[in-house]
Formats: C-alpha cells, structure tokens, sequence
DNA sequence: TCTCTTAATCGTATATTTGCGATATAAGAT
DNA sequence: ATCTTATATCGCAAATATACGATTAAGAGA
C-alpha cells in the first residue's frame, strides 16, 4: 500500500502538480516573497524574517532549489539565493495553460 | 517538534498555500480535468478514469471539496461533482497576483 | 422486503513532510 | 593555527498524506 501512483499520470500532470506541491507551504512563498524583494543574494536574512529555525529554512530553500524555482551560489562563507526567473515565468505560464485549459474544455462540455 | 507553525504565516501565505497543496497532486489535477470536460455530474466515472481505487478517489474528491475547489451535492444514490468556477478564479487570480507581486518586488529591487 | 449499485467512511500500512537540535563543513578573521 | 560565522546535513520525533480493502449507508429496482 501507499505505493506511489504519481507516476501513472501525465507529465504535465506530475510537472504542475510538483510545482504546486513546492509553493504549498506559507514558509516557501515567504522565502520567494524575500528573495523576490531583496531581487538576490539573500542567505541567514532569511532565516531573521521566518519563524522557523536554521536548519528547517535550509530544508525549505533546498526544496526550492529542487523545484527549480530558485538558484543557490557559494559566496565565500554564506549561500546566495536568488529566484530563478526563467523557470518562475516556464511554471507561471503552464498554470496559467492549466487554468485557460479547464475552462475552454468547460466551456465546450456546457452547451 | 513538527508543530505546525504555518499559522504564524500571513493570511494570504497561507491560503495560497492551501490552494496549491490541494493542487499539489497528479490526481487531484486529472479530477479537476475530468470534472470541466464533462461539465457537472460527475462521479465513479472519475473512478474509471484514474488508476485508483475508489476509496482512494473518494479521499481526493474530499480534499478538493474542503479546499473549495469542487462541489459535491448527493443525487440519488450517486454523488454528483462540479467545479466551483467562482472559487475557481478567486484561486486563478490570486496566483496570478502572486506571480505578479513577485516580478514587481524584483523590478524594484532590481534597478 | 431483499438485493444491487454507488459512494462515503473506517481501519490500517507505509511514505513523506515538517520541524528541531546537534554536528559537520568551509571560508574569513584574528 | 585557531576562532568565528554561515550553512548544510544528520538524526530524530511527530504529523500528514497516500493508498487500499472492508464496511457502512442510502436510494433504486425486482
């Protein structure tokens, strides 16, 4: 039981759907909403703004960077994060396809 | 430990992150699909169509209805489910304003 | 009434997520 | 060389999510 039937699924299905699933969580909309703000180059400042401890933010951003959503550098001691634009706009776009695409098809079905 | 802090998130954190959580599944994207093709009225004909089993349906089914996303109303001895289009681009137009928020905090941050 | 169909719910197993403290790592400062 | 600072990672605990089969409930039809 509890197999993962993810798989089984569209691709474009499971590519939304994980989308969704890395900004499911208010920390990592806050997270973007910081490096959106501070445009880059943010790394414990994040940590300062978040009611969260150290290791559970790095968790955060690491499955940002995962998801693409976000680039991380090695800047000497700290970590530089930044909001990878292009895949931002890539997800921002399939959404936006998946949300026209469910009401044409309503449209269709309606009459 | 694993208390859950995302009520110390801002009102609009957390519900768009509700909203992407309850989107946050291939099968809750292809329920959706299912749903405005065939418009309203719908029920174990989603069953057919995905590769699981009808519990397990049922338990999507509930958490797109607690999200808002879909409506359920009882007819007969079937269930009868149809895509809540109000709550729909509420969500629609929320994201968007996110995404939107995002660039222009960055513009400004930018240059 | 008894049976069939449809769908919700219960119980259970397993997997994943969330969160923290402690520890490791790595670069800069002293 | 050692100390400090910044972050990532490890190990753990608790909560949630995913999936299924079995059971329940409720209307439809014989």
């Amino acid at each position: 039981m509890a197999f993962n039937k993810k798989e089984e699924f569209s691709t474009k299905e499971q590519s939304l759907a994980a989308f969704a699933k890395a900004i499911s969580h208010p920390a990592r909309i806050a997270i973007l909403d910081v490096l959106a703000k501070k445009n880059e180059c943010i790394c414990g400042e994040i940590v300062d703004v978040l009611p969260l401890a150290q290791s559970t933010v790095s968790q955060h951003l690491k499955e940002l960077k995962n998801a693409g959503l976000i680039d991380g550098t090695i800047d000497g001691p700290r970590s530089c994060y930044g909001i990878n634009w292009k895949a931002f706009e890539k997800f921002s776009n399939e959404f936006n396809s998946l949300f026209n695409n469910l009401r044409v098809k309503n449209e269709k079905a309606c009459c």
